[in-house]
DNA sequence: CGAGTCATTGACTAGTGTCAATGAGTGTGG
DNA sequence: CCACACTCATTGACACTAGTCAATGACTCG
């Protein structure tokens, strides 16, 4: 029923040349294939200037991972910090009896470990090719301690996941399956904008059982919502993608 | 069936005069009817020493709330920030629909405001009385900005409620309704053994709805939960607490 | 004492979950 | 290049958890 003829494309992981002309004093920007790093914006590392782009990029190690690869497992001893710069990211932890919750999706200018801690809190995983920033989060932490600029942007950051936490707890707890696949659209929507501005097009390069633990569903009921969307005519679904045909319909089905 | 003939005794809202020699220079401490402040332990301000103590005891307004008192309401302006010193709030949110998401109860040593956004997040309203230092909001930010320490400070506090919100997220998305239940009691037994330690005996100043609304159920499911823990005889119930008499049984259920 | 609020209980229902079968797409080896 | 195995998504039938609606009970406050 559904078209499956779609690849990835819309994606837009590679970076766009266009961008050649930014700001060159920032963290990335000379390690990814010639290219300028076009998530500073809105990464973390854009509160620092002058000779502290260069102390925290002195410390940055680019890594590029396949897809389906972890970056960290939970309850490990934490060795690293990521800032993601392609691609997407799933954040999960597993529970003793086999369940599992996918907390959400990182996306290029996110942050990976913002804790801190000495263990990870959660599996990350790569669902896409990933390229990213990786710190030592010892070294990390200190680098942080001595720029308070830093330090404030982070807790900034981390605030704003906290409200987003929140967000999510409300959709757990209060929405119905239906309204949280809308929920799930928009904002992966919205989130994805700040990249390549907003686009009807949703690229989903998780699984629906991703989709499922995200938002405490079964793989089942993600499907049947998707089919009653599709066939509303809402929803143009394929395995890897949505279109949206009816924006409205989904906002008023996602409204708080 | 259930006895009501409790009060709330068992939740200590009082100061405790063994407490009277701790350390005196911490905020808070002259202003609750002589005795010292007990939450420095775990409060925002125990990072502090010497001169930026009085500082911030300079901002600090000393209040005293009813129980069923409003603190902050969500999307208004932010005024103020608050460190709870006694009794408990309630946080929740109103989705335009009517329903509700409660998304925690704060104890004394919790800070209200994390974020220092221009709007609040959510409300906040007290259920029992309570005192709390007040700050006006920008005042506190500047602090904040000279004081690396305490910026430190709440962005590891920040850190650990994006934690906790995490395993919320886990709960709501994973668990069944007893489950819940019993990670609601455990949970709220580990954060109230801070203050006084662990006991069998958890107060419950909230209502069931507002116990429902922090599970994602309804008020009747969280009773008939209750109802059937109190049958198993895992629980003895009664309308403001509960006493634990089968621990073991509760951790099984809310184990992770 | 009576009104009002909140919690409990019961009967019934709806929404999701469970289980099982089928279909579609992908990768591998002959 | 095709056949086969494998994974993942969809669909259907059915079960069951939790929600809805309604009545009753328990406590609180004038």
């Amino acid at each position: 029923m559904m078209s499956l003829d779609s690849n990835l494309e819309g994606l837009e992981f590679d970076f766009d040349p266009r961008l050649e002309a930014a700001d060159p004093r920032h963290v990335c920007c000379h390690v990814l294939d010639g290219y300028k790093c076009d998530i500073r914006p809105y990464s973390m590392c854009n509160i620092l200037e002058g000779q502290a782009v260069d102390e925290l990029e002195f410390l940055a190690r680019p890594t590029n991972y396949a897809a389906r690869t972890p970056l960290q497992s939970q309850d490990a001893l934490a060795h690293s910090v990521f800032n993601v710069t392609a691609g997407m990211v799933r954040l999960s932890k597993l529970l003793t009896d086999g369940r599992r919750q996918v907390f959400g999706f990182a996306l290029p200018g996110d942050f990976i470990g913002l804790t801190l801690a000495e263990h990870n809190p959660y599996n990350a995983d790569t669902l896409t090719p990933v390229t990213a920033c990786q710190f030592d989060r010892g070294q990390f932490k200190r680098f942080m301690s001595l720029q308070p600029a830093l330090l404030r942007r982070l807790y900034d950051i981390t605030a704003s996941e906290l409200a987003r936490a929140q967000e999510h707890i409300a959709i757990l707890g209060c929405r119905s399956a239906e309204e949280k696949v809308a929920c799930f659209l928009l904002g992966l929507r919205t989130r994805l904008a700040r990249r390549s501005g907003l686009s009807s097009r949703i690229p989903l390069p998780m699984s629906r059982q991703d989709i499922a633990d995200f938002l405490g569903l079964t793989i089942e009921t993600v499907s049947r919502m998707f089919t009653k969307l599709n066939r509303q005519g809402v929803l143009d679904v394929a395995r890897d993608h949505v279109c949206i045909r009816d924006l409205n319909y989904l906002q008023k089905l996602a409204a708080v």
